[in-house]
RNA sequence: GGCCCCAUCGUCUAACGGUUAGGACAUCAGAUUCUCAAUCUGGCAAUACGGGUUCGAUUCCCGUUGGGGUCACCA
């Protein structure tokens, strides 16, 4: 193609912007003072909806491989694609990458500000760079112009399949590789649309060695596609291929880790790469996380509309504790953080020793939810009574105004509830996430207790005659006396509990069960629904001393 | 369909070519002077299939089957 043309076809192309020279860029990206160990990561979601959870998953790593090298994270926002772009969904990633603890070294942080000087950190804001790097390849003859409508490339494939061909535009195929100057010239003349594709240098039938930290070494065809550089929907903004071999290059990123979707175009960025003389990244290409359906109970990948667990907002608004989140995220990636972190729930998490070797089988894991509470009740079981405290109260009045309200009339109170069989060698481990705390504890709270608890009490005990329930709730306040030790209240209740036809002998019972109205822990279950409305409780002698001798009564009558 | 990745209990996974194939979650049973949770003890539970190589294969090779990914002016 002679220089004329080339010319013409960059004046067609940019209009009126003036380009800097690809040396004057490159100045502004110097090599990082860095040694040879510390790596440099980088994350590039696309602000396209909702922050997925492998999102998190492969932000994790990138955090933990750059920050434990010494080294440094970058987040890059990929928004090449105005079409897909969800407003507000940028600010979206930010934020809640600050809420799971791991906002980028480099990029836009939490607040707004933007932190790095390889920036700007959004690919939009980097237009001319890539433009100047296009410009480039279309001067060394590997990239051309390709006016080619839609319908004809669609047509075209349609074709390669009739012939059980590759799809695809390479070779033959590649419409506007090989046109002669004139043909481009007419085309240019007629003013129709044109977009600028790489002139692949490669072969289908040779290969091509990746290496992958996660991998190993991958053995691919070679990249033949000739495909767009820049897009020709007004917007002048690079495919996500260019972008990816320019950023990564120019921000000195020394690992690209991406999902594992990106592995068989990897030969094809090593070709972009070095037809703009730049040395073929290292990568490690991360596993993508799966589900089981709870209704078929097959295995399939996380979907948006299916599963609210894609959605990382679902963990903020379950109110999961981010260690345990992370916890369970770096169990995934490393098996044997399992048997480190269970050692000691209350460890922090970044001083595990991360390994990407132990990434190597990829089997697209399966989210696990009741592993992950698993480790959300040994996560808050470890914490500090402060902590729970305060990590209790915050979610409560964020999404439960009435029951804060409630909570607040008597703050010492509330932290006697918050404390009940906590502390000691086994402590409760009922709360999985902070919205777990009105359902445990919203019926010490008399409003809430009559609202929420109190009408589930008439099914819990259905199964007793009304006689049965209110002569064995008046026995047991007959004998009770607030002021009683644990001994003697159980002793207490053993007694009305027989008064009231009940048995302390399971065995007995089963013997003759018309005989008895039921067992002491049927009994039980009467004196706890009546004041909970609910089964499951802490210990009973505990309740009652925290409530009150008035409520205990009041509710019982 | 082409190309690539993968294949161990239900799930996540461990096992220099030699192990009673281990652990965790889930599940089941028993214990814990009241329920549940927790805790403790114990149980059930896997090398996809077929060929090789080898004294010996979960491990190495080939094939089959199965799952996943990818083949866009989406990233």
């Amino acid at each position: 193609m002679s220089e004329e043309i080339k010319q013409r076809i960059k004046n067609a192309l940019l209009g009126g912007i003036q380009l800097q020279s690809r040396a004057d860029i490159e100045a502004q990206y110097p090599q990082r003072q860095r040694s040879e160990g510390q790596q440099v990561t980088r994350l590039c979601p696309s602000p396209t909806g909702f922050v997925h959870i492998g999102t998190i998953f492969t932000g994790l790593i990138c955090e933990r491989v750059a920050h434990q090298s010494d080294g440094t994270y970058i987040l890059r926002i990929e928004d090449t694609d105005k079409k897909r772009e969800v407003e507000g969904a940028k600010e979206l990633i930010t934020e809640q990458l600050g809420s799971f603890g791991i906002p980028p070294d480099e990029g836009i942080q939490p607040d707004g500000s933007v932190n790095g000087k390889y920036g700007p950190y959004v690919q939009s804001e980097r237009r001319d760079i890539y433009l100047t790097y296009a410009c480039e390849l279309l001067d060394n003859d590997r990239a051309y112009p390709c006016f080619a409508t839609s319908e004809e490339l669609e047509a075209a494939v349609e074709d390669q399949k009739a012939r059980k061909q590759r799809p695809g535009y390479y070779g033959e195929w590649a419409l506007w590789r090989n046109k002669s100057d004139k043909e481009v010239n007419d085309a240019l003349d007629s003013g129709k649309p044109f977009v600028l594709r790489f002139k692949s240098s490669g072969s289908h039938e040779k290969r091509v060695t990746i290496s992958d930290r996660i991998k190993g070494k991958v053995d691919l065809p070679q990249n033949d596609l000739d495909v767009p550089l820049i897009k020709m929907d007004g917007s002048l903004l690079p495919t996500y291929h260019l972008a990816h071999v320019v950023d990564d290059y120019l921000m000195r990123v020394t690992l690209v880790m991406r999902g594992e979707e990106w592995l068989p175009s990897t030969p094809l960025h090593a070709d972009i790469a070095i037809a703009l003389g730049i040395k073929p990244f290292k990568y490690a290409h991360t596993p993508v996380i799966s589900i089981l359906d709870s209704e078929t109970n097959n295995k399939r990948k996380l979907s948006k509309r299916k599963d609210p667990e894609a959605d990382v907002a679902f963990w903020l608004k379950q109110a999961y504790p981010i260690k345990a989140v992370k916890a369970y995220l770096l169990g995934l990636a490393n098996s044997n953080f399992d048997d480190w972190f269970r050692e000691d729930p209350s460890k922090d998490v970044n001083d595990f020793d991360f390994s990407l070797d132990k990434l190597k089988n990829s089997r697209s894991p399966l989210l696990d939810v009741k592993k992950l509470e698993d480790y959300s009740k040994d996560v808050i079981a470890s914490i500090s009574q402060g902590e729970f405290n305060k990590h209790a109260l915050a979610w409560t009045e964020l999404h439960d105004r009435e029951l804060f309200d409630a909570m607040m009339v008597n703050p010492e109170f509330t932290s006697h509830v918050f404390s009940i069989e906590r502390g000691g060698d086994k402590p409760r481990k009922d709360v999985a996430k902070w919205s777990d705390v009105p359902e445990q504890f919203g019926y010490f709270y008399d409003d809430i207790f009559e609202q929420r608890f109190k009408p589930l009490a008439t099914e819990e005990l259905s199964d007793f005659s009304s006689d049965v329930l209110s002569t064995s709730r008046a026995n047991f306040l007959d004998t009770y006396d607030s002021s009683d030790d644990k001994d003697t209240w159980f002793e207490k209740m053993k007694a009305s509990a027989e008064k009231s036809g009940f048995t302390l002998d399971r065995k007995e019972l089963k013997a003759n069960p018309e005989k008895y109205n039921g067992s002491i822990a049927d009994y039980a279950r009467i004196i706890r629904v009546s004041l909970t409305g609910k089964r499951n409780t802490p210990d009973l002698y505990q309740i009652m001393k925290i409530i009150g001798n008035d409520k205990v009564i009041a509710r019982l009558n």
